[in-house]
DNA sequence: CGTACCATTGATCAGGTTCAATGCTCGTGG
DNA sequence: CCACGAGCATTGAACCTGATCAATGGTACG
């Protein structure tokens, strides 16, 4: 098995053997920068796990405003959890902003496998639970720092955010303008 | 089995004898208005599910602040679900604003009960979910909506936590003052 | 009845938004 | 290989909303 997808093991608690059970029925897929993923609603079949890259979660609301839900990069998961469980339409759309590798599993085939084995109903459950540590991390940023402590702690902690996606992206996955974002910048620089 | 308890059935899909089964380690409390649950750590190893009643989970911060992070009523789970899940101890408070009737669900218990059967591990897994899915919505309220929608939001959806919990708890949930939020009140009046 | 806590209201301040203009950079075609 | 253009980032000015500080009003409970 690749080593490539040793962080997808790691990250998961997979051994080698289990790792491979699941790639029989898993696909990797290259996508250019720029692209669309798992549009026209497979966003409710799929689930995502970035091999190396990075991309974002987005919507456009009915203002027209185009805002940021998730930034994900290498070792993220992605897809629309919550239309993965209940099989509805997403509102969401995911693009990459480089060239990024990505696992895809199939619905289908993971609901197969739990049949086999229930290791398979504790993996789907670590996936659940790595989603709520990730909304839950999230909320507490919302709820208990400034817009510039945010972009601190996205600095610190998610260096390859800032790196790999453009600052209009970063702004509205803050909760903020573009321009907002560009005087936090030099508001930082200064200091 | 109680009737009461039907509520837990229904959402958490429990046969009659699945409930059974749960309730015969878990437990049924009644906590008084003001209460504290589960401190010095308990919150580590139980995880809570109110029948009746009201409770908000909130933190003291650095400021000296009082923090509402969440805010629970009756057919609500609580409890820290990521130090149920890692052990760890907790920085999260609970507290009762009515009296309250809960069931609590010990940890040891529940793995005990999924050592028998992985029926639990998916019973655990939908937890988690509807974990996930409530922060999720969470998130989606602080990103995409005015201090203003998010508390017309709350009457409209939870209109219980606007009768059983005091605005000033509401205020820190919505992430304003409480003097923001009784200008916003004021405002709402006048149209 | 009195007190303590909660909610309300007013005035001022800070920071984020909006509208608008300018500067910068990267990718493309000549 | 260079020049151009499009899109992104930056900067400025006026405005708006929520925070802060402070005082008053209301109410529930002993």
């Amino acid at each position: 098995m690749n080593e490539k997808l040793q962080v997808l093991a790691t990250k998961l608690n997979l051994s080698a053997d289990r790792l491979q059970e699941l790639m029989q029925s898993s696909s990797v897929v290259k996508y250019k920068k720029g692209s669309f993923l798992m549009h026209h609603g497979e966003l409710s079949h799929q689930l995502g796990f970035i091999i190396k890259g990075a991309l974002r979660t987005f919507t456009i609301n009915q203002e027209g405003e185009d805002i940021s839900f998730l930034l994900q990069v290498d070792g993220d998961f992605f897809g629309d959890y919550e239309c993965f469980l209940n099989g509805k339409k997403s509102n969401w759309q995911l693009q990459t902003t480089e060239g990024t590798e990505v696992v895809l599993i199939e619905k289908q085939h993971l609901h197969h496998l739990m049949d086999k084995d229930p290791f398979w109903i504790s993996f789907y459950k670590q996936i659940a639970d790595v989603c709520f540590l990730e909304a839950k991390r999230r909320i507490e940023e919302l709820l208990f720092y400034t817009y510039e402590q945010r972009y601190l702690n996205l600095i610190t902690n998610r260096p390859k955010v800032i790196e790999k996606i453009p600052q209009k992206y970063i702004a509205s996955y803050l909760g903020i303008t573009t321009q907002s974002l560009s005087r936090i910048r030099s508001r930082i620089l200064l200091t």
